[in-house]
Parts: structure tokens; sequence; C-alpha cells
DNA sequence: AAAAGCCTCAACCGCCGTTTT
DNA sequence: CAAAACGGCGGTTGAGGCTTT
């Protein structure tokens, strides 16, 4: 389902992210937020462009990003917006807490457009259009969709701020659910919760303290490296006193 | 059991608007 | 004011899983 990695003409790898790199970078951006994306991947130590790091924080990595498990309700409000937005996805996803553009946008040519253009929401008693699986195969999936609840926090966006949205999972068990599968807990989502853990036995409570920079690890006068998480990282280049916090907030997702 | 076709969705591409220099 | 840099968005692709034949 993801594509073969390879590397282009500069060096740069393309395709699917590794567990690694999912650490690396996830580790930078919840360490020191993304700053500059263009900039980030040589400092995070990854061989990606930029853009290719912001989309794997946006759509996957980030916190709270709800995975499948579409709910009757958040499908007819696709299928409302869309309507009178057109493939305005990112405005589509901005009223659907914990989903991205592309979420949205893969669900609605997958599933949705079907429907709408029979002109109805042709659905089961759950509110999903069945597909070709055979039937118990598929009351199993959805008895097990049906079990797992996301938590329906609004997305953790920082603008401008020094303080957090106070939305916030009750524990770290956010990164046990919304796999792929839907109803096993993965290494991945393992490494998650263990990454998260370990950053929170690092700075605190990273949820209910007050944000910081740590640069404890990270001296811009000469070339010691900064770290979390296990990762080493190049210099961070805006750091030593000068840089004005603020205007380098936007874009800082937890 | 194997082959063919279909479906899903992570990720890439290119364009555009905004900001910075 | 112009050019460059950057972020964001929507369209598209294609590998791999799933279903059907």
């Amino acid at each position: 389902m993801v594509r073969t990695p390879s590397c282009d003409k500069t060096g740069l790898r393309k395709g699917t992210w590794t567990p690694e790199e999912d650490q690396k970078l996830r580790a930078y951006v919840t360490k020191y937020g993304c700053w500059n994306w263009r900039q980030l991947p040589k400092y995070a130590g990854l061989q990606r462009c930029g853009k290719s790091c912001r989309l794997r924080w946006l759509n996957y990595l980030r916190p709270n990003v709800k995975r499948g498990n579409y709910s009757k309700e958040e499908e007819e409000t696709i299928v409302r917006l869309h309507e009178s937005l057109g493939n305005k996805w990112s405005a589509i996803a901005a009223q659907l807490p914990g989903r991205t553009d592309n979420e949205v946008k893969n669900h609605w040519h997958t599933n949705l457009k079907k429907r709408f253009k029979d002109k109805t929401l042709e659905t089961k008693d759950d509110g999903r259009i069945k597909r070709g699986t055979s039937k118990e195969k598929e009351e199993t999936k959805l008895n097990n969709h049906n079990l797992q609840i996301v938590p329906a926090s609004p997305p953790l966006i920082l603008e401008s701020s020094i303080s957090y949205s106070p939305a916030q999972p009750a524990s770290s068990d956010q990164f046990s659910s919304d796999t792929k599968d839907n109803n096993s807990v993965t290494d991945d989502d393992n490494s998650n919760k263990a990454l998260f853990e370990a950053f929170e036995a690092d700075s605190g409570s990273f949820w209910t303290e007050p944000f910081f920079w740590d640069n404890s690890n990270i001296n811009s006068s000469n070339n010691t490296l900064g770290s979390a998480a296990g990762y080493e990282f190049a210099e961070f280049p805006f750091l030593g006193g000068e840089m004005d916090f603020y205007d380098h907030l936007d874009g800082f997702y937890f």
C-alpha cells in the first residue's frame, strides 16, 4: 500500500517512511517544533525534503490524528460541507477534529463519492457502506470498529501563544487507538506510546506544564548536539537568545 | 491454489498565495 | 517593487492488500 523507498537525484529519500524516520521526526518536532519545514530535516538528521516531513507529521505523526473509524455524523458532515464548499478539503477537515485534509479527501474518493453519486447516503445500521467483503469478516471488522473509542478532542494547535491548548488526552493512551488495523495495537503504537512516555519523563508533564524550550543540550556557539528521545540532532540554528519566540510558533502543532 | 481485477490510502507533485529579503 | 523562499492545498499516483473468478 505504500511506495517503495527510493532516492532522488539529490540523495533525499522518497516513499515509505521507516519507523526510525518517524521516530526521528516525532522526537525532533516534539522537542523543537516545526520552525522551518525546509530546514528541519537537516537538523533532525533526516534525508527527506521538508514537504515530505511536513506531510508526514501533519497526516500521520501529529498527536490526536484520527485514523479511519468515520462515524455517521462525520460522514454526513463531510457530505454536507462538500455540497457547499466543493473540494475544499482543508476547510472540510477543519470542521472535523482530528481529521486531516488528506484523510478526508481519501475517504471521500473511496467511500462517500459513490454514495453521493446516488444522491443517497446509503448506509447500513452503523452508517457504513458494505463493500465486497464477506459478511462475517465485515461484521467482525465493524464490531471492532464500534468497540474503539476515539477521544473527540479538538486539534492541539499552538498559535501565537505560549500556553497550551487545554485539550489533551486523559492519558497517553491516545497512542493506542486509531491504528490502521482499527482493532489492534501495533508495534508502532507501542513505540509511539513509549516515546511519548519517555518524553513526558524527560520534560515533566508534556500536556499540563507550560511549554519551554529545552536548550540545555544545545549551544549555538559550538556544535554541541541537542537530543530528544535518544536521537542526536544537529545544532538548533536560532538559539542563543536572539530568536523571537513568537515568530516561530506558527504551525507549531501538538 | 492461482490469477486477475479492484480498492485503499500514504505519499508525491505542482501550483498558488503569503511572507521575507 | 521584484524576486526568492516558504507553507499550504488539491490532484494524482501506485504498491500492496483484498476479493472475486
